[in-house]
DNA sequence: GGAGGACCTGAGAGCACGCTGAGAGACGCG
DNA sequence: CGCGTCTCTCAGCGTGCTCTCAGGTCCTCC
C-alpha cells in the first residue's frame, strides 16, 4: 500500500512518514509540486496526501494537472486555515477529501483508510459465459482470443444478458434496461438487435449463446452456447 | 474459501498471505507457474491471484493453459506497470480482473470479494418431482440428465402442476391458471395438452407422472411417476 | 351387457411470433 | 458537403404453436 506525501515542511513530513510506515504503508515524500508530479507519473499510489502551500507549483495546480491527465488516484488535501483557500474549494478542483492544519495523526489515518475503502470497488470484474467475455470498465469484449467489435447498443444488450446468464429475459425487460424505461417505439427493435448480435458472437463461431424462448424472451447460455 | 497466490517475490507473497489469512481465507503460495499448475490440478480454489512476471512459465502462459483445460476458476492478475504487458491485455487471455502494482491490500481484498460474489451460484428455486425438474427462471426443464423441449403452453402447464404436486387440479382450474381466467373456448384443450405433455415427459421414459382422476381432474405424482 | 359419459388422440386450419433484408433518418468526421 | 456508421422502422416470410373438431377408447352404472 503505497502513499505519496507532498509536504515541504520537514517536521510535518517526517512525522507523517514515520506514522504511516508504522501502520504498514510504504511512503514516498515529495517537497514540491514538480517532484510530486514526476513521482506520480512513474509510480502507482493508492493515495496522495497533498499540502496546498508549496514552493513553485502549489497543491491546487498539482491536483488539477493530475485530474487533467486522467489520473484518478484519491487525493487528500492538507490546508492551513489562513483564509487563502477555503477548505471546501479543494473538492472543486478534484480532491477527494481535505483536512485543516493542525490535524491529529489518528484523524489523518482514518481519512486515508476511508479513501482506500471508497476507491476499492471502482472496477467491476469481467463478465463471462464460456469463452465469451465482456469487460464493462474497459468496454471490450470477445470470444476466446478473438476480439469482437460491437456497436454501443449491441454492447449494452450483451452486457445485460451476461449479467443475467441462464435466465430468460423478456423483450419488455430488455427494452426497459437496454433502451429507455419509457421506450415507445417498435418492440421489434429487440429482435433486430438480437439478430445483429448473433451474427457477431454466434454465427461466425458456429455457436448459439443466445437462445430464443418463444413467447417469453431470450436466454444467454452460461456456457457460451 | 481457498485462495492460491502465485507470486515469486517473497515479501509480497508473505504480505498477501498474512492479510488473506487474517480475513479468514485458506491460502496456498506458488513461486512459479509450474508449481501453480500442479496445485491447481490437484486442489479446488475459489480464486487464483496470479502475478504476470514469474520465473519459467509466466502468468500469461499459466492463465491460458488453465482456460484451455476448461478450468473456470476466477483469476485476478497482478501486473507491474512497466509496459511489457498492457494491463487490459489480461482480459484477452482469460483473466477476470487485474490490478497494477503497487496495489493496496484493501483494494486486493475488495476485488477478490467481488470475484467470489460473482462466481457464487445465485440459484433460483428449481421445481422437482422425482427426477423431473423445471427451472422457471431459466425456462428449462428435463427428466434426469435429459433436457425436455416443451412449447410455451406445455411449459406453463407443467410448471403449474409442479407447483401443486400430489394435488388433484380440476380442468377449470387449469384453464383459469394456465390459459386465461376468462377462457371461453373448448375445455377439451386441457385434455389435448395433457396428452402432449405425457408424450414428452412420460411415454419416452415409460413413466406416468401425470395421473387422470376421472371426473375431477389431474394429479402430478411428487415422485415423478 | 349395453348405454352414456368422460377422456384420449390424430389431423389439419389458422395465425401469432420471431427473423431478416431494405432503407430512412440522425449524427459525427474529414 | 459527402461519406460512413449507427439506430430504428417497416413489411414480407416461414415456422411451428395453438386450438378445433371428430372419431375412437375406456370406464361406470344401470
Amino acid at each position: 500500500m503505497r502513499v505519496l506525501v507532498v509536504e515541504d515542511e520537514q517536521n510535518i513530513a517526517a512525522a507523517v512518514d514515520r506514522g504511516l510506515r508504522a501502520e504498514g504503508f510504504s511512503v514516498d515524500i515529495a517537497e514540491d509540486g514538480e517532484k510530486a508530479l514526476g513521482l506520480i507519473r512513474h509510480n502507482g499510489y493508492a493515495v496522495i496526501v497533498l499540502d496546498l502551500m508549496l514552493p513553485g507549483r502549489n497543491g491546487y495546480d498539482v491536483c488539477r494537472t493530475l485530474r487533467a491527465a486522467g489520473i484518478t488516484t484519491p487525493v487528500l488535501i492538507l490546508t492551513a486555515k489562513d483564509g487563502e483557500y477555503d477548505e471546501a474549494d479543494a473538492l472543486d478542483f478534484g480532491a477527494d477529501d481535505y483536512l485543516t492544519k493542525p490535524f491529529s495523526f489518528v484523524v489523518l489515518l482514518a481519512r486515508i483508510r476511508a479513501l482506500l475503502r471508497r476507491s476499492a470497488p471502482q472496477r467491476s470484474p469481467v463478465l463471462r459465459a464460456g469463452d465469451l467475455w465482456l469487460d464493462p470498465a474497459a468496454h471490450r469484449c470477445g470470444r476466446g482470443d478473438e476480439r469482437l467489435d460491437l456497436t454501443p447498443r449491441e454492447f449494452g444488450l450483451l452486457e445485460f444478458m451476461l449479467r443475467n446468464p441462464d435466465t430468460v429475459v423478456s423483450k419488455t425487460e430488455l427494452l426497459a434496461q437496454v433502451w429507455d424505461a419509457w421506450f415507445e417505439g417498435d418492440p421489434n427493435i429487440v429482435e433486430v438487435y438480437v439478430g445483429y448480435l448473433r451474427r457477431k458472437i454466434d454465427t461466425p463461431f458456429g455457436r448459439s449463446a443466445i437462445e430464443t424462448v418463444r413467447g417469453i424472451g431470450y436466454r444467454l447460455d452460461a456456457k457460451g452456447g
